[in-house]
RNA sequence: GUGGGCGUAGCUCAGCUGGUAGAGCUCCUGGUUGUGGUCCAGGCGGUCGUGGGUUCGAGCCCCAUCGCUCACCCCA
């Protein structure tokens, strides 16, 4: 390491080309299919009031107590580099008077996120998701949809060895309801349980289903589950979800222990986990969140979505061909003087006036490296300029011609279409 | 916050029982070549993560520290 003073901060990264190449891939997949079922882009700011995800996200989560980057600015207001993207598109929802649209609002977004984690494969402090929001509707349908289009793009971005595991929440009181009665089974057995569990009777019970310990496996197996006592409106809007995802082919697990890290999931939940990651193995998830918007200030508005991380979706995903960009002339100079610098230069701005790809040297190398550099760079025409006009030269045909510096282009366009 | 693994050139890595730093790739230059792709030669590039210690002598041994990484935890 040379001076290894400045280096990204922990937990981030620089994305450097051909990781770029792949992200704006995902990218365009998201765009395509996502737009085409009607969701709109939207951008939220980096960072928010600390407020809204304290509120949003949940006082009593794990992102919330001790995951925010959390700054104060010059006029002392607090403010927090978003951890998720539900409660800000929510803010916005809700800022911008939506609920007067066409219901629901469908948007969409792809950004950063930030949280303060160790970093291991697959979680980073920044990182990048791709989510989905449907506000404004409670129809099953829509649960379906969103589910089906997340469905959908992983199946299109190849990601390997993916299941999907659904489960309902019910409503929040319900839900409330549930969540007591499962601390009270928790308490009864507390002796039983790790540690760990133990101490989080009180903040988080429902984390207790996915205790690896056997002492607690054992007291999960008969404790009381969420999904076998919804009422009947939840457990109707859950069988209408089912009902829609097996006409559209998706295929699931119901798994009653499902249980998601945000406060703010009603019925509906959902991830999508795939084998091909370590330990992270999330690649994307979500639910409804039909008490959130109102939470946050607005009128009483249902509201579904996900997200997914664009670093699992690389890892687990299937890597696009790296398409390097086509160049179409490289303009090369056979001698030092500065008015053939000037020639090639004005060459090379007709050439992308006249719409083609073209670069020219700008290290000051030989012509022998020039040239060794237009064909690394897979250049289609190379044009010499010297002192005697410019030498065209087509690479594949291995054709020469000697030309007038402003016939060049003409030739090149008319050597690429003839193609 | 807690563990395990790893830090030598821009990248991938050698470096013997401690003797004072190397290869390949990349990049640049020259030669060869149908003006490039092959091949040949040369060059640029490292206070061996950092700071102590042991030793006549440390990349190698000891201690500390920082960083990276994987895992716990949590989640996307």
């Amino acid at each position: 390491m040379t001076d290894a003073k400045l280096k990204a901060p922990r937990g981030t990264f620089d994305v450097l080309a051909e990781d770029a190449c792949a992200r704006s891939a995902i990218e365009q997949r998201a765009r395509a299919v996502l737009g085409s079922a009607g969701y709109e882009r939207i951008e939220t700011p980096a960072f928010e009031s600390t407020e809204l995800f304290a509120r949003g996200v949940g006082e009593s989560t794990d992102i919330v107590r001790k995951e925010m980057f959390t700054f104060e600015d010059a006029g002392g207001r607090s403010l927090t580099l978003r951890p998720e993207g539900t409660a800000p598109v929510c803010r916005a929802y809700v800022e911008h008077g939506m609920h007067k649209r066409r219901q629901p609002v469908k948007l969409w977004y792809l950004s950063s996120f930030f949280r303060h984690e160790r970093a291991q494969a697959g979680r980073y402090r920044q990182f990048w998701q791709v989510g989905a929001e449907a506000l404004g509707s409670d129809d099953p349908a829509v649960d379906a949809e969103s589910i089906a289009l997340l469905w959908t793009l992983l199946d299109e971005l190849e990601v390997r060895e993916v299941r999907l595991r659904l489960s309902s929440l019910g409503s929040l009181g319900a839900r409330a309801a549930y969540r007591e009665r499962l601390q009270a089974h928790l308490r009864a057995h507390s002796d039983e349980l790790s540690g760990e569990v133990r101490s989080r009777i009180e903040l988080n019970p429902l984390r207790a289903f996915d205790s690896e310990h056997p002492g607690t496996r054992a007291v999960m197996a008969h404790a009381p589950r969420l999904l076998d006592e919804l009422d009947s409106e939840d457990a109707e809007h859950f069988a209408q979800v089912r009902a829609l995802l097996d006409a559209a082919g998706v295929t699931y697990e119901v798994d009653p222990t499902l249980v998601r890290g945000l406060d703010y999931y009603t019925r509906t939940v959902f991830e999508f986990t795939s084998d091909a990651l370590g330990a992270q193995s999330g690649v994307g998830g979500g639910g409804r969140y039909d008490g959130l918007v109102q939470e946050l200030g607005g009128p009483p508005t249902p509201g579904m979505g996900w997200a997914a991380g664009i670093e699992r979706l690389m890892l687990a995903g299937t890597p696009p061909p790296a398409a390097p960009e086509a160049v179409e002339l490289f303009v090369a100079l056979d001698g030092s003087e500065r008015n053939l610098q000037a020639a090639a230069f004005t060459l090379l701005s007709e050439a992308r006036s006249a719409g083609l790809s073209a670069q020219m040297d700008l290290g000051g190398r030989s012509l022998k490296g020039q040239l060794g550099h237009a064909s690394a760079l897979g250049a289609r025409f190379i044009a010499t300029v010297g002192a005697e006009g410019v030498l065209l030269r087509d690479v594949q045909s291995r054709e020469e011609s000697q030309l007038p510096a402003d016939a060049v282009v003409h030739a090149v366009l008319r050597g690429h279409h003839a193609l």
